[in-house]
DNA sequence: TTGACAGGATACCTTTTGGTTTCCTATTAA
DNA sequence: TTAATAGGAAACCAAAAGGTATCCTGTCAA
């Protein structure tokens, strides 16, 4: 289970689709495929590659396979945003000090 | 620029670098081709990318060029996560819904 | 108990991505 | 005024990504 860098896994447009899809609600997997243009198994992939990136659950029930969303999955780049967060935050400030005093 | 082109852009973990080191300040591309191991015109690839995802802001200094950062090109990615949030905050009530009415 | 259905597995193809080397131009410093 | 420096541009390459067709297995319904 080579794990997989979640913001890889959230830069493909189909799988951000997916996951607000499943946003919605849990799908089987033929259920997500119907929605778009491309094959089955090409869905497949995806919903393989958003599993090991943790960003859903995957489950068998019998002959079918239930989605879930895993939203928590996405915390590394909530996390990774706020780095920016407090740059805007802190804009004005740094700005300030920028002209106050040229050298630090 | 598109959405997807800023998803796509900080798919990779050397463009996410840079951006936290611009974070800190201005940098020269030589500056920032020093940190890493790749040559020069892959980081200016890099560089060129996160112009054209609108995350950075480029100007040219005669013989410099100073890379500056664009935070609030992330909005579109900061958007996207909102859709979860709601999730996150909404999650009781949605599981409440389901039990109590499962024909929509 | 057998036929249809859901969906995983594999092989293969094309395009994109991330990197290299090499070369060129503009600017600055000696 | 000339040598060194900053960095863009182009050609090229290997690997990864996204897709297809095809096949196979387990499960359910008639």
């Amino acid at each position: 289970m080579t794990e997989t860098d979640v913001f890889r896994a959230i830069a493909d447009p189909t799988r951000r689709q997916i996951m607000t899809m499943l946003a919605q609600g849990d799908l089987r997997v033929s259920e997500i495929a119907s929605q778009f243009e491309m094959t089955r198994p090409a869905v497949s992939k995806h919903l393989a590659l958003l599993e090991s990136a943790n960003l859903i659950k995957v489950e068998r029930q019998g002959r079918e396979t239930i989605n879930r969303l895993n939203p928590d999955g996405l915390e590394p780049v909530a996390h990774w945003l706020t780095i920016f967060d407090m740059f805007w935050d802190d804009k004005l400030t740094r700005l300030k000090r920028a002209v106050e005093g040229s050298d630090d």
